[in-house]
DNA sequence: TCAACCCACTGGCTTGAGCCAGTTGTAGGC
DNA sequence: GCCTACAACTGGCTCAAGCCAGTGGGTTGA
């Protein structure tokens, strides 16, 4: 043992060799890691020290824990690649949102729920954005969940303005041909330039519960806001993704 | 107790109850949380329990731990937005990075290491995107760290051809007028198209010692390919973010 | 043949104890 | 007035033990 090593506690050791084996190939994914207590005995600690050692491997996002099976080497797995031409005529002609395009090019059966579709009071930063009062019922809000062959993948939160909602499609689930941009292009928006605001960050439990996602894997957060031909604002969503499951490209001119 | 919050580990209630108190605004950015020993007597439970708790919510990014001071609420500071205008001509006629730029909008003091300039084997979707073979040492690797006022902010990795980078200035750390991308432009490649390939995770051991980061926060990856007036992808960077420093932001027309 | 059951395994969670290592304020000495 | 040394805090890490709750293979009995 070198004097870098000694000078790292127990469980770090112990990660890291899991870690390395990991990286060589030594396991692979799907492989089944020894078992806590197997560990404890085989680098001469407690198993809770095994356990934290495991614990970091979880957090960062390299295994997964199974309660009464084992842990397993997690599986790279990128499925999602949302291009900036999902917002394009040609993918909106087709009829389908960016969402079942993508599950359509990968053979996964998509599926939608709505949880809720009502008036509210904007987050500040979405008032901001579609340029509406921040303290009033001024939206309407569309909650969206997306699955992919029953697997959870992202949250939508879709905000247009109430006065231009009221009393049409926007407020049922079902908001007919094209989609909601088919409804605001009838109220006379037609998306011409798109703002995608991007981060990264760890989920809330509430979004870590509805897309099932372990410790260790973040979330990306995109708000995005549409502008018609006159520049003006009409619609914004929040799309929270699961990182581990999807990828955003953005192909653009220089100016 | 209800029966929802009894089904609950006690170290869940613990951080369900301090998240509460940090949502509720009781607790600030910047307050301190009772310390381990007084959380674990106040909820009636071991000292262990309450440190879990702890790191529940630090793994969340709600918190942050000093070793010997306490624990602390973290302070939502997101300081860097990169517009996708980063890339554009106005901006790059200043002579300075995107970087700096963003630095100097912001009164900060940026500083950038170049621990290394070398000949080496591309990786593989390095490779695929500057469209050189993936297994001999075909392209300059510039590896640039980045802080502001001395904090790390960014890690860098731009890769060229080597034929084209060959005895020029591109094998320098002073890149001259322009950076890199003066020479390239020298070079007959005109930054024409640009394309960025997003994706979030948990940062490596190695990216979590360069930039600082303790539990709970993730990195934004973006792999930028610049292509020149013909289509020829001439440099492949891959920026590597601290998330709770860095927004991305991209404007669009839609085609 | 098949279902029910059991048992040995897995991780999940908690306890209570101890020692170490940073931090900070304070009392004491100069 | 200033510095030093110390003491009382803080979190960091480990140990050993125990019970719980899923999983899955194998045995047993109808």
């Amino acid at each position: 043992m070198t004097s870098a090593e000694s000078a790292q506690p127990a469980s770090r050791r112990i990660a890291d060799a899991l870690r390395s084996a990991i990286e060589s190939g030594e396991l692979r994914a799907g492989d089944k890691l020894p078992s806590e207590r197997a560990l404890a005995e085989r680098y001469g600690a407690a198993r809770n020290t095994a356990r934290e050692a495991v614990r970091l491997l979880a957090e960062q996002g390299l295994v997964i824990a199974q309660h009464g099976r084992g842990v397993f080497v997690r599986e790279p797995r990128r499925l999602f690649r949302f291009g900036s031409d999902r917002y394009s005529l040609a993918n909106r002609a087709t009829g389908l949102t960016p969402f079942r395009l993508e599950a359509q090019r990968q053979g996964k059966v998509p599926r939608i729920d709505v949880p809720s579709i009502a008036r509210e009071v904007p987050p500040r930063d979405v008032a901001e954005r579609l340029d509406v009062p921040p303290n009033q019922e001024s939206v309407v809000h569309r909650e969206n969940h997306y699955f992919a062959d029953d697997e959870p993948v992202q949250i939508v939160s879709t905000y247009v303005r109430w006065d231009e909602a009221q009393g049409t499609l926007l407020m049922e689930a079902r908001s007919g041909p094209n989609g909601i941009y088919g409804r605001l292009e009838e109220l006379g928006h037609i998306m011409t330039n798109i703002r995608d605001e991007i981060i990264a960050r760890m989920p809330t439990p509430h979004e870590a519960t509805i897309l099932g996602l372990q410790s260790g894997i973040p979330v990306l957060e995109v708000l995005h806001t549409s502008l018609d031909q006159d520049g003006v604002p009409f619609e914004v969503s929040r799309y929270v993704h699961r990182a581990d499951l999807t990828g955003l490209k953005y192909e653009l001119p220089v100016q």
